[in-house]
DNA sequence: GCTACTCCGTTCGCTGCCGTACATACGGCG
DNA sequence: CGCCGTATGTACGGCAGCGAACGGAGTAGC
């Protein structure tokens, strides 16, 4: 019986059948609505969560400076990464931004079910280094490309996430996400939507041109997808 | 017998002396010299290296930019993370810049070792935790800090990597490690020398006020301070 | 000594983004 | 309907950093 399309997660899903069905007896299916704050900074990490529809955003704080969003979380990947890394608190904020479903466990369950499940570890290793990767070509992304194309590259990223080319989010969060001010989103979205590739209206955005939005995107999506892909095949 | 401080590289000093004897005598002492290359990216990683005295930085590459340092090690840590985390190929370009001596093992080697040493995986992973970490505030610091914080902050971290007060780095290589161009560093590096935080002449500069110098750097410098105490401790 | 080269200093016009402020459109609710 | 809160559009001065070019100063080699 396959799961619904929704409610997998690729982090999960990789894992053998016997192993998949033992992992799943420990989860919990949890909704998550746009705002809700799953970690604090610094603060210990309760649950770990394996988003299958829903998309999360971890966020740096930066003292004097809004808080900038470094990497965002979908169903390929899992929220709780120090756990795996022997550290009980979590260094940023995680915040959801897409609503949707996710499957969370315990901490106390994840590391008894990581110390033992050598094929999860496997998953959950490979994910930790496409992270750091993201995170990497991140900072250089925010150091040398522009508002548009980051702009671009952030809703592709979402759309990818989410599976939907439809999204909700305001230009001011946009900003947040960015780092940017809300004016800059603007002007940003505005030359995207003349060139047709996105429509929007009072906080849903809408993605009418996946192929042109990514030629509009700077490199880091179609680096960071490749390896995505490359890794989960 | 204690080992000279020049050649102690913290995770593997952190070990118990038994499996730190073990690790050791699959290690091979190396002089790393400026400008090796010791990862090329997307090549397979041939051995793992400790730094003990030495300084090695790590670049992304970026279409139609300069390559950007994103992150540094030194005897603070380790290179070949990837391999940890079930990869083997090196996602990013790593280059010697301080001088100095390092211990290195086979890729073969350390895989054995690390599967085999719950300890070293301990050491091992917490020090991915903090790259992870220092990845983030990377990526904040290069979208929100000015040249002159950030060029601050850089020399504060070359120093403690080293060890030393002098570094020797021309203000062209400091602009590729920043991502900014030359002119920019000598006018930040000016204002430093002026404000009596550093002097320099002809590649050889020399911090005169770690203090007066942290007070100018951004405060991620501080941050990521205080996480590699806390967890070295 | 002279030359070649590397490293550093300075200038100029330009642009992308900032901070701020204000104007407009849309939607829900009484 | 009119009101109000939220979302979006526009305008303006200011500045940090860019790209490019050139001048000077220390170092090495012949």
């Amino acid at each position: 019986m396959p799961l619904a399309y929704q409610a997998v997660n690729s982090l999960l899903a990789a894992l053998p059948s016997n192993d998949y069905q033992h992992v799943l007896d420990r989860l919990e299916p949890v909704t998550l609505t746009f705002g809700e704050v799953l970690y604090q900074f610094g603060k210990p990490i309760q649950h770990v969560y394996f988003p299958t529809n829903s998309q999360v955003s971890l966020q740096t704080l930066t003292e004097g400076h809004q808080a900038l969003q470094v990497c965002m979380v979908g169903h390929e990947g899992m929220l709780g990464i120090p756990l795996a890394l022997g550290v009980g608190d979590s260094p940023v904020c995680a915040l959801v931004q897409g609503n949707g479903m996710a499957l969370r466990m315990t901490s106390a369950n994840f590391l008894n079910e990581f110390r033992l499940n050598v094929l999860l570890q496997r998953n959950v290793h490979r994910y930790i280094h496409e992270l750091m990767v993201e995170l990497a070509q991140t900072a250089a992304c925010n150091r040398f490309h522009h508002v548009e194309a980051r702009l671009a590259r952030w809703l592709l990223m979402m759309r990818d996430r989410v599976r939907s080319n439809q999204l909700h989010l305001t230009q001011d969060l946009l900003g947040h996400m960015l780092g940017v001010r809300r004016v800059g989103v603007t002007q940003a979205a505005g030359a995207l939507r003349q060139r047709k590739l996105i429509s929007y209206s009072r906080g849903e955005i809408i993605i009418l041109d996946g192929q042109g939005l990514e030629a509009a995107a700077c490199p880091c999506y179609r680096i960071n997808k490749r390896i995505d892909d490359s890794t989960s095949a």
